[in-house]
DNA sequence: ACAAAAGTGTTCCAAGTACACCCATGT
DNA sequence: ACATGGGTGTACTTGGAACACTTTTGT
């Protein structure tokens, strides 16, 4: 065995077996939703977007923009030319998430996938796709005793929405802690997309949702002038819980920057517009 | 370009060269050092596993632990073996941290990097290398303007020793902001490791930094029993500052349950032990 | 007039900060 | 006796939670 280790270090191009390697792009942006009522603001709301497969595996299904890797660039060059190459787009926000590599997750053969996140503003247009609604809900965390440790469990229902066709997913989520590790286990219970890609997606809403809270993200997904009830509307759709106005103002009040603007023929007190606070210093980004 | 990639879509697994994969892991313990005055407790010291290279590229350099893939296994099999063969460890916390892939990382031909961070109990015995006392400096944020947003720039130096070996490493870290993304690019100025190593512990650093104020991670590098003061030395480490000690043990109340017994025979007064309170729901895990 | 959103003020409570102080032990 | 760590109490400050209330607009 560790003849065989030495024997890689030397010549680890050419001996074992390589893998292919996707990366593969969970796209986010948050719609407008108008009203039919003139005073009432339009409603934000959560859309990801997925492609259709013309091809096996998977065929007529849908999932996520990604392609293989072309190794005369690097992996994000790679990235940002699939997202080009296949939707147009060149504006938004990215980061990555993580990397799937279970054996059985492409059944035509080992394919290890690079995913990320993108944000873009509700503008941007995209090509070869649909924008799916995004709705998500977590059972409440169900807590199991184990010899050494503890297993939560919990479900997640995650259903994507357009135009009258509904795509639904199951999910299991799994904290398994022992005394010296802990391990989060995800399982599809059932998924109308292709390959794994609700658990990418699933990853996705999971990273946007934390980093809201501590990064000033959200303004990936906005426009670059705001009011501070847009701003509301936009971060309870995502976190999916309402918040109070007074205390909302005061808390992103250093997010923000006022501008010597106002909103007008909305049927309603006119509102004042802000900008990002680019300033702002963000306690960390992976 | 269509076509190329709608081929890629049937045939994927024979078209394009393929990268080679490797999983590299960063692994930390904390250590007590022992001190000459019989009333002192042993201070705790971060520490990192560095093996040293025996053949090219980089030949005698210190790196981190880590092989290439086998496809027979998941990743995260691999991983583990990996570990086993070349450390024979088998107890310890690991996350999956961050996939590097620029095109020039290694020096052979393309490589990508799957990266994990590991934590040790300090009583594990790990073979075929040596563990490094990390002491890591950040200089203060500097800010420049740009046409549409700010670069935030610091400076980090990360030392490595051992017995009198000292392994210097100065990387540049910069956030750069403009209204639609924000980045972090990471420059190595000098590094006495191999590879881009330097990058992969600083980033394992910064993750398990992190961690520390969301989740209950510090008790994987803990014994099963540790007293409270134990426990702020282990947190000080890692955070780089001192903490006050009544408030310290009223925040971590709710991590720790009480044992029923006392440390003794220590030059002072007997503490009580605690253990992890392993039903203390982390508020997020990545 | 009124519905909807814009915006301010105040009270209460929880949690973090800083610091003072006493206790118990082995040499 | 004393150095060291173990452990508790308290006063102050900050910030979040809940809620009441006023303002401004278009139809």
């Amino acid at each position: 065995m560790v003849e065989e280790e030495d024997y890689l270090e030397l010549y680890s191009d050419s001996e074992y077996e390589k893998p292919s390697v996707s990366v593969d792009t969970v796209m986010f942006r948050l719609k407008e939703v108008a009203s039919n009522n003139y005073r009432k603001l339009p409603k934000k709301k959560m859309q990801v977007f997925l492609s259709q497969r013309k091809f096996p595996p998977f065929e007529n299904k849908y999932g996520i923009i990604g392609t293989f890797i072309d190794l005369k660039y690097d992996i994000e060059t790679s990235m940002k030319l699939c997202v080009k190459n296949k939707t147009n787009a060149e504006n938004y926000y990215y980061e990555q998430l993580y990397t799937f590599g279970e054996k059985q997750r492409d059944p035509r053969t080992r394919v290890l996938s690079i995913s990320y996140m993108l944000l873009f503003n509700q503008n941007e247009k995209l090509e070869n796709g649909k924008w799916f609604n995004i709705d998500i809900k977590e059972s409440e965390q169900r807590l199991e005793e184990r010899e050494n440790g503890y297993v939560f469990t919990k479900d997640v229902f995650l259903q994507l929405s357009n135009d009258g066709e509904i795509l639904n997913n199951h999910l299991q989520v799994q904290i398994i802690k022992n005394n010296v590790n802990t391990l989060k286990k995800i399982n599809i219970i059932h998924s109308d997309l292709a390959f794994d890609h609700c658990i990418i997606i699933y990853h996705a809403w999971d990273r946007l949702k934390n980093k809201l809270e501590y990064t000033d993200i959200i303004f990936s997904l906005l426009d670059n002038k705001f009011t501070l009830t847009e701003l509301k509307n936009s971060y309870e759709e995502i976190l999916g819980e309402k918040l109070l106005d007074a205390n909302f103002r005061r808390k992103t009040s250093r997010l923000v920057l006022p501008l010597n603007e106002f909103t007008k023929e909305a049927g309603h007190r006119p509102s004042q517009l802000f900008r990002a606070n680019y300033n702002f210093k963000n306690k960390n980004i992976d």
